[in-house]
DNA sequence: CTCCATTCTGCACGTTCGTGCAAATAGCTT
DNA sequence: AAGCTATTTGCACGAACGTGCAGAATGGAG
């Protein structure tokens, strides 16, 4: 029987985690070298055969999840990162701790939709592979611009999704906005556009950031050609402080009377609060602004956040 | 705010795991020296803060895996083991595979129905912490023989089981056998025995290993003084071929007419049956003759058993 | 069969990690 | 406050581990 690697690498795994063995010692029982043994244990891990778990019982939890969770209503995940740390080495960890954290949460058939923008996108880099049967990953809204297609930036997120979790990828060749509200009237109604939107209403995750509209480290939304002069101006008409998946919200979480959404390819906030689970992956102070309005608009079932951005919301006090 | 000793080895086990910082890096970022995070990581392992599982889908899992689940229809787990150790050294990492692969099984509020004996008393020396709430662990059959109470013996195995999972522990404080039929109907009206037996009837997990008549590594049971002359004999005579919690059993499964079970104190299998898991732990090819009757029987939903005994299952055929 | 491209393996080295030990600190008692 | 015990801390050392590299094995294509 030629015991092939992904058997080695299973039995491999239960040696090291389960019974505690050296790699020197499971070298040994497979007839290998250590360094093999190595390599099958990084394999074992990144496939998705070990799944390593941090659970916090809820009475346990620090102080401040326990704040955030009764003043927002939301279950959180606050991650650990040096207040001194920059804006793009904070993403990058709280990215890493995203994306281990969402892993467990995915099943076999679901159907996983998944926003695009910079924290996501670091978010892509990071997951660990998982095999699950039947899911599907679509795009919750269009990427296009002005200037490009955004096919290539959004999809390669999406590939990575589809990727880690063996799923098929369902792609939203839309732009971001469309010009005419009218357009969109159309496009919705054509059978090729309508079986994206038939998987988004039945997603049982959505996975997005939040756009900030005074973020230092601006969200591509506001900074990537995707709005013009009149765009922006009709926003800062609006009271608009951010954003999930290209559709804006004000503080107080309301989006009645905003213009731009009739034009935006994203999910209306009442069809994201129909999806199960909603986690959202925020990163750096500067998007709280946009981050409050979210969940005043109850957008998130469940928010990954790093601490300084977590301590922010604390001294403002919630909603509940 | 004085970060407690418990929040700081949840921040470095998320460092550590989540984001894949060298335990270095971490001592900088809580100011303490590496060694202190090497503890703090070891404590967050085994206070059960961080969970690490091994989950081989169903349909990659080995061969062998998949033709016992076939033909016994019970969910298996196969400990990796090389067939040259001893009896005592397989034991020892069957033991610790299955009380790593019990954690994630167990709950809240789960009553946790514990035999003893020398496998489950392995077991229960390799129990990882896992913080439940309002737990109990209950003993399955009485202790007791004609030298000892038995107490300590099986008291200890409980309390580990006790201590793990922060559960009440329920003793049984009866012999392993009555004398008398007659006794053990008055003790069972008894209302400190019933309450035992009332929290048996709720079970919602049950860990034991199976005795088997000719084990090279003798149960102890059969040895440890709990029966005379005549018990031996009386099962000889009915073709018994093992025990799961001092209820003996022949080889297709049966066990009515076999006189000694009205004596024992352990759960009818009738009454085992009705535990929706019911996880049946062996090491040792010996032990074969009585786990085929267990499984026969039906006793057990979960089987934690040493790869060459796995073997020796499937080569005789299932009963299925 | 031969050739080339790819993947896999073991070695060797530098890094990272666990742990015994002694000093330091914390918690209690008198 | 002093004294005593039980923990906790950092250091230092040896053990365990990850990974670049060069050679071996594998698997097609000609």
């Amino acid at each position: 029987m030629p015991r092939s690697r992904h058997s080695d690498a299973l039995r491999a795994a239960q040696m090291y985690y389960l019974q505690d063995l050296t790699m020197d010692a499971i070298a040994r029982e497979l007839r290998t070298s250590r360094s093999t043994v190595s390599r099958l244990l990084s394999s074992a891990r990144d496939t998705g055969l070990v799944q390593i778990q941090i659970r916090s019982p809820l009475d346990t939890a620090p102080q401040l999840e326990r704040l955030i969770r009764e003043q927002y209503n939301v279950d959180v995940h606050v991650v650990p990162v040096l207040d001194t740390l920059n804006e793009a080495e904070t993403l990058d960890r709280v990215a890493m701790q995203a994306a281990r954290t969402i892993g467990p949460l995915v099943d076999s058939n679901a159907i996983i939709g998944v926003a695009w923008g910079a924290t996501i996108s670091a978010v892509s880099r990071h997951l660990t592979r998982k095999i699950t049967h039947d899911s599907i990953v679509v795009q919750l809204n269009g990427a296009g611009n002005m200037q490009t297609t955004g096919i290539t930036y959004a999809s390669d997120i999406m590939r990575r999704f589809g990727i880690a979790y063996g799923a098929r990828v369902e792609q939203f060749p839309v732009p971001a906005f469309f010009d005419h509200a009218s357009t969109k009237t159309a496009m919705w109604k054509e059978r090729s556009v309508r079986r994206v939107l038939d998987l988004q209403d039945r997603m049982s995750i959505a996975i997005f950031g939040v756009g900030s509209v005074d973020s230092s480290y601006p969200s591509h939304v506001y900074a990537g050609g995707y709005l013009d002069e009149d765009d922006l101006k009709l926003l800062a008409g609006s009271d608009v402080v951010g954003d999930v998946a290209t559709v804006f919200f004000r503080a107080d979480g309301s989006s009645d009377g905003i213009t731009l959404n009739e034009r935006s390819t994203g999910p209306s906030h009442e069809q994201l609060r129909q999806v199960r689970r909603r986690i959202c992956v925020v990163s750096g102070a500067s998007k709280i602004d946009g981050l409050r309005g979210a969940l005043a608009a109850r957008l998130a079932t469940e928010l990954i956040v790093d601490e300084a951005t977590a301590r922010r919301l604390v001294s403002f006090g919630g909603s509940a």
